[in-house]
DNA sequence: GCCGTATACTTGAGTACGCAAGCAACTCTA
DNA sequence: TAGAGTTGCTTGCGTACTCAAGTATACGGC
């Protein structure tokens, strides 16, 4: 568990950056990353929910901010009543290739900053086999 | 980012084994361990700061609750009168014990579900240069 | 066609933090 | 020894979650 501590350090620091200089969290941030790399765009709350390990009701208020926002909307689904998907607006891409740039920069030089290239990807492939974590990892320099 | 994702969910699923066998949560198990492993069974609240890897207020927070279990106790310093150290009692002691034992056990569990021990090895030596991983790691079988 | 169960999502209440601001005690400078 | 800066800690307020409960839709068996 401590080994895992610094997890929060980090997450604070990137989160930190990513607010004061384009408005967002860290979450805002991988979900409209998700949206952008999703089959048009668009996604199920339920499989939102699973890609940043969050609760149903975590997503449904993350969501709420980014609609707010004008980032991502609504748009039911014509098969089943019962799901709402999220897709990605023009604001929501143009404002995700914003953050990416300095985003993708901060990730990079916290890990550089610690890791050589062969480390990091002996972390990223062990670290892949903790629960929840997702398989591909485009757009985010494999961290 | 992504990779660390996982952490969340191991860190929640720990801590609710946590909190429904002892009533206690990670921080309020890493706060006990901690004093246990500290010399005179105190510590200042700065330096469980940054151990526990959190604000002051945070850790204020935290100790207010271990205080009013009676798991821990405040005592001053003579030497320096801002300081108030947070100090083990025999029933903070006591619990530590009952809880680290299944605690231990789920940690491991936990990381022997996914890894082998030489990649336990590897990930630990690694993770460890994360900002605000500690080194010493006793009592919490490397993880 | 109706009933039980499962799924997708939202809402209300509670919690564990962070940040900013404040206070008191210490230390350094001159 | 007076001020200026620093450090340790607490408090108020905001936020991002969680869990439990509720609603609405879908679907299988009979």
């Amino acid at each position: 568990m401590r080994l895992l501590r610094g997890h929060a350090a980090a997450r604070r620091r990137l989160s930190a950056e990513l607010q004061a200089e384009h408005g967002l969290t860290v979450n805002d941030y991988e979900t409209l990353l998700a949206l952008s790399q999703a089959k048009d765009n668009a996604l199920r709350r339920v499989d939102l929910s699973e890609r940043l390990q969050l609760t149903a009701s975590g997503v449904t208020r993350l969501l709420d901010g980014l609609e707010a926002c004008g980032l991502v909307a609504k748009q039911t689904c014509s098969s089943d009543a019962r799901v709402t998907y999220a897709v990605l607006t023009d604001a929501g891409r143009e404002r995700l290739t914003d953050a990416s740039r300095s985003h993708i920069a901060a990730v990079k030089a916290l890990f550089e900053e610690r890791y050589s290239d062969e480390e990091l990807a002996t972390l990223a492939a062990l670290l892949q086999r903790l629960p929840g974590a997702a398989s591909a990892d485009a757009g985010e320099c494999a961290a």
